[in-house]
DNA sequence: ATAAATATGTCAACCGGTTGACATACAGAT
DNA sequence: ATCTGTATGTCAACCGGTTGACATATTTAT
């Protein structure tokens, strides 16, 4: 540890603790890397001097020459939402088992933000991405010869896409409202030009809708659509919101209208995440199995990263649904 | 773009372009950096040849050179949190637009966890550090010549601290219950033996209630904690909760026990995340300047980065009481 | 006409590891 | 005595950028 000025301080590298073992850098490396014939006598000196000098390889050093970095980026809209938050949670746990490090981005729906942390990615010679973010017309997922994995978001023809099975999510969440007797069902979801598996949800609930005879009216996320979703449907008694926390806001406006839950009006939500059950456990839900998601991602990006093949493109997991006491 | 393999496929690099503007790699490499003299023409031609061949610069190799990756670790128990979550979303945000790339690490609470991560983010030569884990003993923060921030914990005697200003969040908690007339108050808080200034929280309850002429009792969160304090306090009026997601098991429980709240309990928690805003908007609560303490947080890293001193190590940041429902 | 300043671009070393090719030494086999 | 195989270690090129030193024009000043 040599010092060069005040404020610079040189690191120790490998020809520093070859120089200490008394042997060559290759040496030092083949060491290290448990690589070639090495007698115990240097194996020891040099993790003495390993030791004694505190080393760090420089992974920069290493990554470029062996073209990998063991870094996947990670692209979602928020950490500040409690279902991407434990989704990426899950996944940075699974890829530090894996010896894997993880690159996270923020996109926050933004198209112009997702395709800049895209090419950065890229720069930066990530191993593979994850993305589940906002994705109409990133054609540059396209043409990309990196391994790409997608959650709940089609990214392009031939990239797999893991959710959980939003058609059930939908058919299961519906039917509770028709079961616990309601008539006018309404049913609040995303956009639905982007192109996400997630709009199974709406399909499913419209089917069913259809299957009882009943109108399906969908109401699209905008300013202020709960308060107009009341003012349009003074009658609605029972509402479908394609995540907990659109159904939280559901709730607190029929309180404010003094409508009683689940008296009056039944909601689900979707999503069921750990943060949910904690802060709102009376919410009934679909419970999206988060951890296998991820799970099955990395499984799947692994599998690209490793140049083994895969024809499956989509992949579905189970729900579950929780019945709580607002239906 | 040339094939080698079925499956490797060749990046163009620095001298691919090169080639086709018809100049030097260093031409190519001042272009795109700025450097020096270079006329309009040769400048042109670099470009086209950038957009023609998709170049996309090696990070890596270049990182390895100018001994910068842009790259901050952060290291948080994890982002299945709405705390953290927040936090880590706006840690990101505020680097990406500073041009920094953010890799995240999750230490769930274990020493373990972050000492590896430490050791890892050092190989993979961060730039900086922003830790709010676990950190009880961990020596490796010493004598790291590498920038770093502590939020919410003390990590070494100069490594700069940011948190909310605890003993006044822990104070206004305290006094409001008191001031609703609560007369038996009891605290939860982690464990005392984390040096974290969070311990302050507890310092003002304990503080305040001798004022009071109350006696202070606070329990340590572990298992079945929250029926314990209601098993062995029959008579509890008001509870401090030193986060919300414990505030909201009381509250739970409370239910369970068929406990009028704020008519029999009245319950207070802290951080007041986005996230808790909209799941459980009657929770009381005192609200962690979130976005201010990241911002904070950052200031201070980059000036460590860029070399400009700063005495100041502890930094309080004004901390907003909700009242809500539950008081 | 000549020196000095301004443009423009090339060469080659360097960042800190990794690894194929090669040198040397020695034991055992023929 | 010679060959083969096993051990042990060194040399130097390489990964893909960056940059100081230097060469060559071209323009401006004296």
């Amino acid at each position: 540890m040599r010092k060069i000025n005040e404020n610079e301080i040189q690191k120790v590298k490998l020809g520093d603790v070859a120089d200490k073992a008394g042997v060559s850098r290759t040496t030092v490396s083949r060491v290290l890397n448990n690589r070639g014939y090495i007698s115990d006598k240097t194996r020891q000196k040099v993790h003495e001097a390993v030791e004694l000098l505190n080393y760090q390889p420089n992974e920069i050093a290493r990554s470029l020459f062996i073209k990998k970095t063991y870094i996947i980026g990670l692209i979602f809209p928020t950490t500040n939402n409690p279902f991407y938050g434990q989704l990426i949670f899950h996944l940075e746990n699974i890829c530090e088992s894996l010896g894997y490090r993880v690159l996270l981005c923020n996109s926050q729906g933004r198209e112009d933000k997702e395709k800049d942390y895209l090419k950065m990615l890229q720069r930066h010679q990530v191993d593979g991405i994850i993305a589940g973010a906002h994705n109409r017309g990133i054609e540059e997922y396209n043409n990309q010869h990196l391994p790409l994995v997608g959650i709940d978001r089609y990214l392009s023809k031939n990239i797999p896409v893991v959710s959980s099975d939003n058609y059930d999510g939908g058919k299961k969440a519906t039917r509770l409202l028709i079961d616990k007797g309601c008539k006018q069902i309404i049913h609040i979801n995303g956009s639905p030009s982007l192109e996400t598996p997630a709009n199974l949800r709406r399909e499913a609930y419209e089917d069913v809708m259809k299957e009882n005879q009943f109108h399906p009216r969908t109401y699209i996320i905008g300013d202020n659509i709960i308060e107009r979703l009341f003012d349009e449907n003074p009658n609605v008694d029972g509402i479908f919101a394609s995540d907990d926390l659109i159904a939280a806001n559901v709730i607190r406006e029929a309180k404010r209208r003094n409508i009683n839950i689940p008296g009056d009006l039944k909601v689900i939500g979707y999503d069921g995440t750990e943060t949910t059950r904690i802060l709102l456990p009376e919410l009934s839900t679909i419970q999206q199995p988060v951890k296998e998601i991820a799970d099955l991602a990395i499984k799947l990006l692994m599998k690209q990263i490793n140049g083994e093949s895969e024809s499956q493109i989509e992949w579905k997991l189970p729900i579950k649904l929780i019945k709580g006491e607002t239906t």
